[in-house]
DNA sequence: AACTATTTATAAGA
DNA sequence: TTCTTATAAATAGTT
């Protein structure tokens, strides 16, 4: 329900995300609202922002909400239990622990390391998959090169516009001079051969008149350096 | 947003109520699932009908939604509480959640998305990066694919020497025939014919006396397919 | 449960 | 962030 349809899926770009968070945030929270009211329900909502801001609708007491959801669940597991809370931490440790090694494992392997357990298939996905990578990284790169040039080549236009407006200029003035000198009389011979000077000299600038444009003939080809190190972004150090 | 505009107040009828709980209830949790997906946030939604019934949804588990929104609204059960165990555990799981973010940016990164707040440097190192993972992976699925070959080629040997020494074997045997043959006279004149039938036959297999040797002839640049979707390797589900 | 005329939400662009 | 606006999606009332 946009300008274009999108496809139910995490956005990349980080800005766009958060606007679209926000704009939905709303949505969501009406809609509840309107739900509770409407249809006589009892509704919560929470919602933690991926920069870990909490917002919330509860149409009763958030905590009634919860206690009635917890019975309803048959979780007699209390959270005030201090006991179990710790063992609740403790899960979540070991959750995100086993997350992080599953992670780990398969940064190693988009590195190019610790490939003894992986079958041919698996080599061929795992190399198709940066093979794509590579794709997308190399086209992004172009891109901003190509933007880069466009954008010179757009400045080095305005500033050859000027010196075309320029060299009009000096040559009116020059034209009056002239016209100046011709009424008065030729008092300075030295003068009028300066004046020629000139003109074979910006006669020179008038051969550039065809615009600047630059141009990468194969981008996606060049080799810009080749860093023998990894990198913060290839070699991410753990704790 | 439907034939007619509503004003948003408990709907008397109880029939006419209970139906726009069902369709208004299915459609904040899939905008709830929507926005979770979208932004990459944690949300959780529960939802109790008029007559008691309970719907709910949560991106990752409930529970930890409803301890993170009770950490989030207050940390009263920190002060001169002696259950510091809870809190160690909480820094734990923060600093886990924390490495988790950073690993996952990157492996995005590394699957050529998210590449919108990178440099022409980032990006070149990134791309250095990919390449040198490609070059690894495919020396290894080659290693593999070659140690095959020089398996099958070994076993080949073997095989091709036990036909050898069987053709010499029967050379024996039907040399003795031969023999027998001559002290005892030509019995079967249409057995000599089936004989030097066999000979000749045997005659190819020793044409092929050379050791057989297969060979990749460019194994790195062969294709064994071409899977469209992203693998468990390039693409990590979590959680 | 479908249908569909409308309202509402929101994606994209300033 | 906020506004605008074209378009997609949700849904109120109806069959």
């Amino acid at each position: 329900m946009g300008r274009g349809k999108i496809v139910i899926r995490r956005i990349d770009n980080s800005t766009s995300r958060q606007v679209t968070f926000s704009k939905r945030r709303n949505g969501l929270l009406k809609k509840a609202k309107e739900l509770a009211i409407l249809c006589d329900a009892e509704v919560g909502v929470m919602i933690f922002s991926s920069t870990g801001k909490l917002h919330d609708f509860s149409s009763t007491s958030m905590k009634s909400i919860i206690e009635r959801y917890n019975k309803s669940k048959e979780d007699h597991h209390q959270l005030g239990n201090p006991a179990s809370e710790v063992k609740f931490w403790q899960q979540e440790v070991a959750i995100l622990r086993q997350q992080l090694q599953s992670l780990q494992e398969n940064h190693r392997q988009m590195m190019g390391e610790e490939l003894s357990g992986l079958s041919v298939k698996d080599l061929q996905n795992l190399d198709s998959q940066l093979e794509m990578s590579l794709r997308g990284v190399r086209m992004k790169k172009d891109q901003i090169l190509m933007d880069e040039i466009h954008e010179l080549n757009r400045k080095g236009n305005l500033i050859h516009q000027e010196n075309v407006e320029l060299y009009k200029k000096v040559n009116l003035i020059r034209q009056e001079n002239i016209e100046l000198n011709k009424v008065y009389g030729t008092r300075d011979v030295n003068g009028a051969n300066r004046n020629s000077l000139l003109t074979s000299n910006l006669g020179v600038g008038e051969d550039s008149h065809v615009p600047v444009h630059l141009q990468l003939s194969q981008p996606q080809q060049q080799n810009y350096e080749t860093p023998a190190r990894a990198t913060k972004l290839g070699r991410l150090q753990l704790q």
